[in-house]
RNA sequence: GCGCCCGUAGCUCAGCUGGAUAGAGCAGCGGACUUCUAAUCCGCAGGUCAAAGGUUCGAAUCCUUUCGGGCGUACCA
């Protein structure tokens, strides 16, 4: 049982004399904020007070009365308007730490109801590379998974491609009309990225270019709108200033939608080649779309193509997996889920759930003013159908418990409406949940790109995170009189600071805040970073070395643990807690929990080793008591980073 | 129009179902390497938690309004 379990117990009793109901009021027992306070607090007399109409304090002294706590706690204290504050007894911690020393799991229990969780993430499109995006479901849902199967779930993690939608239909045009066969040979999926993005730019040309004069009709409509309101006296009333300031929003908004316009048909016609190509594929979007129509309907050369396409890009995307270390019971694609798509929808229409609408398909759902629409007026089924079908398939199929969307909360609405709907076809027995996360952001307050409007992509970003990190490596051992890596180690060290890096940085942010991209943010190896983790985990092992010790024997023996200065006792203290962390990750799927976890406890471990020798300890007991300290840590360490999917060095 | 989300230190962000004097990191300033790795540690400074009301013994947290910002909103995924 974990402390806070017991302590909760045992509180459960002493407050059952003073009322029936204590469930909420044991609920109220937490570690304390502040360690002047001691290690926990229950904050349950204020309450309980105005429900018996007593004052908190008397109320608070009564439960301590009540109390059966003098095994694992010293006396509790009053303090303030009724808090009773508890210090756990150092022998008590000791006990602690000595059992979870002997524990792989750390104190960890594994759930005695294991679910079958279906983790749905990254879910990339082929043939566009992967960019900073996909970053965060990726490395999100990875954690996700992992801790999962750490508290003892079923874990299946499920990348659900986008390999069936509209860029098929261009990718498949740009390779019948624009293919360059020699760089096809030397790089496939480079050469249909570059097809893709021409044919997309191409549609964009025409796309915008006609809508143009009629954006142009619209700025000077909403002009004088503008004018015609400045015009009259000032606003007197809200109402009227609101408006104002929505119709300048209004101007300027098309204003930039001209803009930018103007700077796609700019791009284009600078360039003789791409204007040519322009002209001489008018309709370019229309036949692009017709391509993947097509290849939904079983064209014969269309679904060739696409056999020969998707190897090659699914090996660009496992390319990118492997070095982030992320890997996938299952990728089903879009694309597997399309012989179910009809049996779906007729599905939903024998059950009068799905209308038809202005000639398309779709479920209404009550107190959504958007349908859900599951088959477009040209035949064609959409993202939604195939969520259903993904959805019916992980039930009947996977037998799923659960299933978990690692996407981006802009999504929201989407899902709300999906799962609201398979609640209504019959799968209320699976808990579907949205695990949303935020965008993340230029220095300009919008969705991160580079300067010129592309995506980053995750290739370079990893790479350039690698190069940097081995530049730290480099520097701090060429400091060292004798530099302790060899350069295929250094390499190595480089290699997991990089990426571990990478990967905090996201996790470290509450999933559901947009958070700004920047570089040496990102990359920084100082602070609340992956970097101080490692490091802390490698001086542990410099520990180890020093001393020639086997870890393997330390914590065996029945030898105690001492603590004998504030730095050890707050280190074991924390130790013991690897246990909430981990609840807290998967209460809400928030792997922030964790890293905050670490980062704290890593910090308490750098007091101790700033200040507990373990090489020059007072005695033989206390060395040894510090090394099952030092070995626990490194544990911790190693399971909670691995469980965000960021690996440890020996040394660095 | 409707719906959802956000506003916390110079910057980037934490803050769990309401708890005591609101916390980190970075940047700034000042200290600590003959002693297990200074990628570290210790200290200082920095805040009207957007604003105003309300509920409560107690509000950054819950409710209402206002201001500021973002996102979504019928055939892209």
């Amino acid at each position: 049982m974990s402390i806070l379990q017991t302590l909760k117990s045992r509180f459960a009793s002493a407050l059952s004399s003073l009322t029936d109901d204590t469930a909420p009021l044991i609920e109220m027992i937490r570690s304390s904020q502040d360690p002047k306070f001691g290690d926990f607090q229950a904050n349950c007399a204020m309450p309980l007070a105005k429900q018996l109409g007593k004052s908190p304090r008397d109320i608070a002294a009564e439960i301590v009365s009540h109390l059966d706590i003098s095994d694992l706690c010293e006396t509790p204290k009053i303090a303030g308007p009724g808090f009773i504050n508890l210090r756990l007894r150092d022998d008590w911690i000791a006990d602690r730490i000595s059992q979870i020393a002997g524990d792989d799991r750390l104190g960890v229990v594994s759930v005695s109801n294991p679910k079958h969780v279906v983790v749905d993430f990254s879910s990339p499109n082929v043939a566009k590379p992967m960019h900073v995006g996909h970053l965060r479901s990726s490395v999100i849902g990875d954690a996700i998974c992992r801790t999962l199967r750490f508290a003892g779930h079923k874990v299946t993690s499920d990348n659900h491609i986008g390999d069936w939608g509209t860029q098929f239909g261009m990718i498949i045009y740009g390779y019948r009309n624009f293919l360059n066969a020699a760089d096809y040979r030397v790089d496939q999926v480079a050469e249909l990225a570059r097809l893709y993005k021409l044919v997309n730019q191409l549609s964009d040309y025409h796309a915008v270019k006609s809508k143009l004069p009629e954006l142009s009709k619209q700025l000077q409509q909403r002009q004088a709108e503008l004018d015609d309101l400045n015009s009259g006296t000032a606003p007197a009333d809200k109402k009227a200033k609101k408006k104002l300031k929505a119709q300048r929003k209004a101007v300027e908004d098309t204003r930039g939608a001209i803009g930018s316009a103007e700077a796609k048909v700019a791009e284009v016609e600078a360039d003789a080649a791409l204007m040519q190509q322009a002209n001489e594929h008018g309709d370019i979007a229309r036949l692009a779309r017709q391509e993947t129509s097509k290849l939904h309907a079983g064209d014969e050369a269309n679904q060739k193509l696409w056999d020969e396409f998707l190897p090659a890009c699914m090996a660009a995307l496992n390319q990118v997996y492997s070095r982030l270390d992320v890997q996938f019971d299952l990728t089903l694609g879009e694309s597997y889920y399309n012989p179910m798509l009809a049996g779906v929808v007729s599905d939903l229409k024998s059950k009068s759930l799905a209308t038809d609408s202005n000639g398309a398909t779709c479920v209404f759902i009550d107190g959504n003013e958007a349908p859900f629409i599951i088959q477009k007026t040209d035949g064609a089924y959409t993202y939604a159908t195939t969520d259903l079908a993904t959805i019916q398939y992980r039930r009947n199929e996977l037998n799923a418990d659960e299933i978990v969307y690692v996407v981006d909360k802009r999504q929201s609405e989407h899902f709300s409406l999906l799962f609201r709907t398979c609640e209504l076809w019959g799968f209320a027995d699976v808990k579907c949940q949205h695990v949303s996360f935020g965008t993340v952001m230029g220095n300009d307050g919008k969705p991160f790109k580079t300067r010129s409007g592309d995506n980053v992509g995750l290739g370079s970003l990893i790479d350039e995170a690698v190069s940097r990190a081995r530049r730290v490596v480099d520097e701090n051992d060429d400091r060292r009189e004798q530099p302790a890596l060899s350069p295929n180690e250094r390499a190595r060290v480089a290699q997991i600071v990089g990426t571990g890096g990478i990967k905090y940085a996201d996790l470290h942010h509450n999933r559901d805040s947009d958070y700004v991209f920047d570089w040496d943010k990102m990359l920084a190896t100082t602070g609340d970073t992956a970097t101080y983790m490692q490091y802390a985990y490698a001086r542990i092992c410099g520990i180890f070395r020093e001393l020639d010790v086997d870890r393997q024997n330390i914590g065996n023996g029945r030898s105690t643990v001492l603590l004998t200065c504030p730095e050890e006792r707050s280190l074991a203290l924390q130790l013991t807690q690897f246990d909430y962390a981990i609840d807290a990750v998967l209460a809400d799927y928030r792997p922030n929990q964790l890293t905050s976890w670490l980062f704290d406890t890593s910090g308490k471990f750098s007091a101790f080793y700033a200040h507990c020798s373990v090489k020059n300890a007072e005695s033989p007991e206390l060395q040894n008591s510090r090394l099952i300290l030092c070995d626990l840590m490194a544990r911790a360490l190693s399971t909670g980073l691995a469980l965000l999917g960021i690996e440890t060095a020996d040394v660095m």
